[in-house]
DNA sequence: AATCACATACATTCATGTATGTAAATTGTC
DNA sequence: GACAATTTACATACATGAATGTATGTGATT
């Protein structure tokens, strides 16, 4: 049995994601071989070079699909309610983290991510989109926070860039450390509690950048 | 002229360490040929498998140096004042965050250790000593917050533990994204902003976690 | 009949580890 | 203090394995 029909098409190569995720978890992604990802897949490396291009291909298309989830949650979001921004800043960051804490793919996607994985040239168009998802939610956090600013949620003072900066730092440490020893506490539950504390901080004493002397 | 002196041993010893550090942030530690740091360091990959036995205690060496000036901040702030806990916490993440700005091998580092590595069983030593320093850094801050808790400097009800864990994701996070874009905030200038932004939100809000239902 | 979805086989590159060479520096001896 | 003897701090040469990319085969499918 070598050629199947179009479900089954797609059936091996999302085994074939499938494993390397898991590969990439346990190995590394510079030190995964081919092989190991597909008789992992239960496949050959035939099959591997049949739907990617070659291994930087591969880890995009496994990154692709680790992060439609999240960035489905993004453009929801952008289009939803702006009476409250703050408060859609929060479910936003709440949303991650619970996503995070809850999916078990989604833990092994941030730990390859966050340290599995060395972001050189070979994996440029990865880099590339992680920069680009990056600045975007950067923004779209900075676009809600300045509404905040307007209604008076937040100080008038406040330094509406670092703040994003600071949260979205917050929110990549929380998942950076976390996936490390998810047994350390339980986010799930603490992500709100976390997330209150950083935004009691932001109302009460916001960041603002000290001119040069 | 081959045989040097003892200062030029370890001056050799110490040119490697740089070139490695280079190369390592250039193609990643996993894609680093030994054929390339050497080079780099205007020698051969002899002068490097006298000095060191592979990659990972090149690696290894590479990381204790870098770290090395950070251990020593946490090693005398143990003991120093207690008088005032929270302060001390401060002062602690502020010099990490400044060390960080204004050094460009502590970049150089970080931006290693963040973006340019995997952490899987060959660098196991490295990671088993991460991970002993971030558990001792931990414990250290926690006990300040209780002595911050004990002399009414936070509320009763802080879950420490709890709010260690947050300080720390949000310094890694701090650090984790600066490397990647120094320019896009002053980072010295930022950083008592910035840190005076969570601490005032754990004073008025610390982190609690409810009870599983 | 033609193409698809792989499996198999092959050649090539490439970095590593080790083995060996070697000149200078150190040590020991008198 | 002169002079071997030995060790140091590398450089050079070599063998090896290992992963990759490609070329080709192949049976089912459309």
């Amino acid at each position: 049995m070598v050629r199947k029909t179009r479900v089954d098409t797609l059936a091996t190569r999302n085994a074939l994601l499938d494993a390397a995720l898991q590969v990439f978890r346990e190995r590394g992604v510079a030190h995964t071989r081919l092989a190991d990802v597909a008789s992992r897949a239960g496949v050959t490396r035939g099959a591997i070079y049949w739907h990617f291009r070659d291994k930087a291909e591969l880890f995009a298309a496994v990154c692709e699909r680790g992060t439609l989830p999240v960035e489905a949650l993004l453009a929801e979001a952008s289009r939803s309610q702006q009476r409250d921004p703050l408060a859609t800043v929060k479910q936003l960051a709440l949303m991650a983290l619970k996503q995070l804490a809850t999916h078990a793919d989604t833990q092994a996607m941030f730990d390859v991510i966050f340290h599995k994985c060395e972001f050189t040239e070979d994996l440029a168009p990865v880099v590339a989109k992680n920069d680009a998802d990056r600045a975007a939610c950067l923004s779209q956090v900075r676009a809600l926070f300045d509404q905040a600013v307007a209604i008076g949620q937040l100080p008038p003072d406040t330094d509406t860039a670092l703040a994003t900066h600071g949260l979205h730092a917050y929110l990549v440490g929380l998942m950076h450390e976390w996936v490390l020893a998810p047994a350390s506490y339980d986010l799930a539950r603490c992500a709100e509690a976390l997330l209150d504390t950083y935004l009691a901080g932001l109302s009460q004493r916001p960041p603002r950048c000290p001119k040069p002397t």
